[in-house]
DNA sequence: CTCATTTCAGTTGCACTGAAATAA
DNA sequence: CTTATTTCAGTGAAACTGAAATGA
């Protein structure tokens, strides 16, 4: 009995928490291969598509709008201006702030990331008509939206 | 300027696995939450229910049924032995194996995560109409199901 | 010999906490 | 005095890898 017949039990597959983490570790295994194929991490592609999407900003903005915790936005941040992907300077305003900005070099690199996540986004949809695509994005931007309770916080 | 109108990037709002993997973080903050209540993690729900749902199984069975790794369900049984909710005993047809029993003590914490589970999945999904819900789980589940290639493995 | 099972030790990406220093 | 920002050190659940021991 090499690979037995060990079907998920229903009380798991008939629920959506279980449907949406286990899609979400799928999600997560084809984009971390695929970014780190392009040399970068998930912290990585949401700075940079925040930095690109909305201009420059503060670490503390950048963490606001990526949903990242203060200190891996530190952390995320050194290795992007290591690799010359992002600038940190001093805020003239507010002496306690990094204005961070994208170099060229930056966003050349966002738009490979782009690319490889516009792969996974095919594969991950694969199954699903265009109209099943716009009704799964309704849905979850609705769950999404209500439980958005503190989202400047 | 406290807290600013840092909204997140519509390039991210806009994919799919943005919204699963958000929507992910978001089920799991409020589930190991209530499992911790509780007593618990996610990994003793998993097993506690595919034991209830399947009956005695290897562990390496119960890896295959919950999506475990196996070096996982080692420690996670372990844990559950140790209180006492589960049994392991040697497998007389094959002696490398062990099975792995719940307990009545087991099915009866089994009915505590399920009562806190329930509670969770009715706030996740606290914006979706009953027709909604059915459809949501409709199309999560075709996504799953067509990258189900390797089940049993 | 090959393969499956159990077990242990360790790694990784991600989310998060606490505390300190600095400045608005 | 209170609050916001940056930074560092560390924790935690979850997924995963490699290797060893054992037995089918």
């Amino acid at each position: 009995m090499t690979a037995a017949d060990d079907a998920t039990p229903s009380r798991l597959t008939s629920k959506p928490s279980w449907l949406i983490s286990q899609l979400s570790m799928h999600a997560h295994r084809l984009l971390t291969e695929a970014f780190a194929s392009a040399g970068s991490r998930g912290y990585h592609y949401r700075l940079l598509a925040a930095l690109e999407e909305a201009g420059p900003a503060s670490q503390a903005s950048l963490g606001r709008q990526t949903s990242m915790d203060r200190s891996d936005v530190v952390a995320a941040v050194n290795e992007l201006a290591d690799r010359g992907l992002v600038k940190r300077s001093r805020d003239p305003a507010d002496n306690r702030r990094n204005i961070v900005t994208v170099t060229p070099a930056g966003k050349k690199h966002l738009q490979q990331l782009e690319e490889v996540l516009a792969h996974v986004q095919d594969e991950l949809l694969a199954p699903l008509s265009a109209a099943d695509r716009a009704q799964l994005v309704n849905l979850l931007t609705r769950m999404l939206d209500h439980h958005a309770t503190r989202v400047g916080t």
